[in-house]
DNA sequence: CTCTATGCAAATCTTTTGCACGAAC
DNA sequence: GTTCGTGCAAAAGATTTGCATAGAG
């Protein structure tokens, strides 16, 4: 998120194409009805939660933050959200070793992707890293640091 | 145990204890005797899958195998088996994007783990970089290298 | 008015669990 | 003989789907 800043903070005011991940309601509405989408009740809960959120959260958990405005919000319903929010890139779905997969949103990048022939970078979701921070942890008890190091590859232009 | 995989580099090749992983039906055989576990046809079964495997399988690709030599064996034995294996670190599991979660040896050491304070070397195995992988191929065409790049962050030790 | 999203219920898929019996040691 | 693992059946948990209707544009 802090690297993020520094690196957005290069450009003019007038980008409001969300890159990577739209980061406001008006946003993410938008990004919704571009494709003909509807903008309803649960949907703008759904968003207005993830943007109040600084982790992950459970289709489950999502479901009762949105009954709480909105009781007669169905949980199939918040899973059709989320998929689409999926689905638009907005958000990122972790699936978790055994309970139920998690969303959040799909700005705060950590990571970066370096490009060996290149040389190129690209930024990566913290969360990203999470399967790999947890095997780090659980199998050696070592606390990795996503922002602290490059992965390196090839990116898409120089496969 | 994660000392011991730390370690392992230094120690001469007098060590039989299968550190990380057990890689032969034997070593892994007696890793399931030694907390007075029993060796029966399933379990015999599962262990020769696994072996004779290069890659991820799921419990029902698991049972198929299994079922072709002991029909008998049903699918809640091989997800307990599969979890033993697991406790007993021999093999990795790997909760899959949508389907199901899927089991793999845990031997085959790709990556590295630095530590940013004492620069000890921790091997990670390359299934460990699945999900990170997966992320940065989807969301950015680009290919990971687990094999050139350190992890880092602090290790057991150092935390 | 048209077409999308929702509520509701049921289905699906994966994994777990209780229990009595059979097998390993 | 004891203890552990298995088969069977049922439960549990998470997610998806069909369908009629309400609601957004």
């Amino acid at each position: 998120m802090a690297q993020m800043a520094e690196l957005v903070g290069s450009y003019a005011g007038e980008v409001t194409v969300p890159v990577p991940g739209a980061d406001s309601m008006e946003a993410i509405l938008d990004l919704l009805r571009a494709g003909g989408g509807r903008i309803t009740t649960s949907r703008r809960l759904v968003v207005s939660a993830l943007l109040g959120l600084r982790g992950h959260i459970t289709a489950e958990e999502m479901c009762v933050l949105v009954q709480a405005r909105a009781p007669d919000v169905v949980i199939s319903t918040i899973y059709r959200n989320l998929e689409e929010l999926e689905r638009l890139e907005v958000i990122d779905r972790t699936q978790m070793a055994h309970g139920p997969a998690t969303y959040h949103l799909a700005t705060a990048a950590h990571g970066h992707l370096v490009c060996e022939n290149c040389g190129s970078i690209t930024e990566l979701p913290s969360e990203a890293f999470r399967s790999l921070a947890d095997t780090a942890r659980r199998r050696h008890g070592f606390t990795i640091n996503p922002g602290r190091f490059a992965v390196t590859g090839r990116c898409a232009a120089c496969q």
